[in-house]
DNA sequence: TTATGATGTCATCTC
DNA sequence: AAGAGATGACATCAT
């Protein structure tokens, strides 16, 4: 914008001293000199006061169509534009050099804010064989892998919907195939309660409600907001959604057994599935992750639900995050938190707020740099036309010198032989009376003060 | 291996 | 004073 600008003052600039370049070799030569060279001297610029008679009113010729931001210019053309003939090509296209100059930096800028949201592509998923396989049988990995301190994982935080979750039907099966290989053997043999953890995780996604693009599974049964880490917000309406792939579902499926236990036995209940649970995901991440990682967007487990669900944190992060202050703190008296547990969860809170206003913050900048965009191509369309109306403006008084040259000769050579003037043209010059009146004045009375 | 974009997090400021 | 939002800076991860 502050180039765009300097350009466009530079323009006015350029008129301001207009014949320096444009009209001094131009083929009015024969004429402006004798204005120019002290032939006769005007004491005042002879252009603005006598321009409005040197023709039979206004002409508008200029047939580009002008933007409502620059009217006087638009008055400013038209009125200059008299009888005279069209400006030349050489003269209306004067300004391309400066504007090309001007604008390789400013397309350089541009080049820069590329909005082509060219996607990455899905992920690659298919390293998801062998970490199933190392997954089903590798469980002195899986031991070695558990050990594994959290500060060492994923700083990626909660997963609240900013990933659009990448879908991977395969992802899905493997992770399925993974957890049921690790949990059933743990007691979670019973198929109903095995389907019944899945679809309770599936809820997990809608965490996703604040965001501009839902889950497909919000079809699902959402079980009540206490029972589960991932209830149905409270004002959320249930809508169908069209996604024909459930991406997350290998975290949820993975993660379901921790989870649901938690929440159905309440605290302290969990603590070797939830371990089962980390184990799982440490794998998958480590394993997968090292030639095919999981899709950020489908972690399985944020730092902060991983927390959670060490520290045994009894109600879903959703809430945690999303309540409304008094809400919040109502929640928190319902349940007695050590110190860990309140420090996490008011943590938690702000993380998950700072992230969805990083999110707005995000959105609002590059919706400020489209903005900004418009509004240079704006600048630039409203520069072209200044560009071409100052030639042609350039143009008009220059051509309104040479009339008025004309006109001086003649009315010179007029009042010589009618006046029987005794100098030549170069011996007066011309002074203008307060009303407005020319006057012909020696230049020896003038240097005399006569 | 490096560059780049996306995202999360923290610190800080403002309201 | 506390909470929430905004935003720059930085870290991490995926591509």
């Amino acid at each position: 914008m502050d180039l765009t600008w300097l350009e466009l003052m530079s323009i006015t600039e350029e008129f301001e001293t207009p014949s320096e370049h444009q009209f001094e070799s131009s083929s009015y030569q024969p004429v402006e000199p004798a204005a120019t060279m002290g032939t006769f001297g005007i004491s005042q610029s002879p252009a603005e006061p006598l321009l409005p008679s040197c023709g039979p009113g206004p002409v508008t010729t200029y047939d580009g169509s002008f933007p409502d931001a620059m009217p006087s210019c638009q008055r400013v053309g038209s009125s200059m534009e008299t009888l005279y003939e069209r400006p030349a090509l050489h003269l209306t296209t004067r300004g391309v050099p400066n504007q090309n100059a001007l604008q390789s930096p400013l397309m350089n800028l541009l080049d820069h804010l590329s909005f082509t949201g060219a996607s990455s592509g899905p992920p690659r998923l298919d390293g998801m064989g062998s970490a199933q396989v190392r997954l089903a049988a590798g469980h002195r990995e899986t031991s070695k892998l558990q050990s594994a301190p959290d500060d060492l994982e994923s700083d990626s935080g909660l997963s609240l919907g900013s990933t659009p979750p990448l879908a991977s039907p395969g992802h899905m099966v493997t992770g399925g195939a993974a957890y049921v290989g690790s949990e059933v053997t743990q007691g979670y043999g019973d198929r109903e309660h095995l389907e019944n953890t899945a679809e309770h995780c599936r809820v997990r996604p809608d965490l996703y409600y604040p965001m501009e693009y839902q889950h497909p599974i919000s079809s699902y049964p959402y079980p009540p907001a206490s029972s589960s880490y991932y209830p149905v917000p409270d004002n959320y309406p249930m809508i169908q959604h069209q996604r024909l792939v459930q991406p997350s579902s290998l975290k949820h499926q993975i993660l379901a057994p921790g989870f649901h236990d938690l929440h159905l036995n309440g605290p302290g209940l969990s603590g070797n599935r939830g371990a089962s649970c980390r184990t799982t995901y440490g794998k998958q991440k480590i394993v997968a992750g090292a030639s095919v990682a999981p899709p950020r967007g489908d972690s399985p487990l944020s730092r902060d639900e991983r927390r959670a669900l060490a520290l045994k944190i009894p109600f879903p992060l959703e809430r945690i995050i999303n309540l409304p202050v008094d809400d919040f703190n109502e929640l928190l008296a319902q349940y007695t938190l050590n110190d860990a547990q309140l420090t996490l969860v008011r943590d938690i809170r702000r993380r998950g707020k700072n992230k969805v206003a990083a999110q707005n913050c995000r959105k609002r900048k590059l919706e400020n740099i489209v903005h900004l965009e418009g509004e240079l191509s704006q600048l630039r369309v409203q520069r072209e036309h200044l560009i071409r109306e100052g030639a042609e403006f350039q143009h008009s008084l220059a051509l309104a010198r040479r009339h008025l040259s004309d006109l001086y000769a003649e009315v010179f050579s007029q009042l010589r032989d009618e006046e029987g003037l005794p100098y030549s043209l170069e011996h007066y010059s011309l002074q203008q009376a307060n009303d407005g009146s020319i006057f012909l004045v020696s230049r020896n009375a003038a240097e005399a003060g006569d």
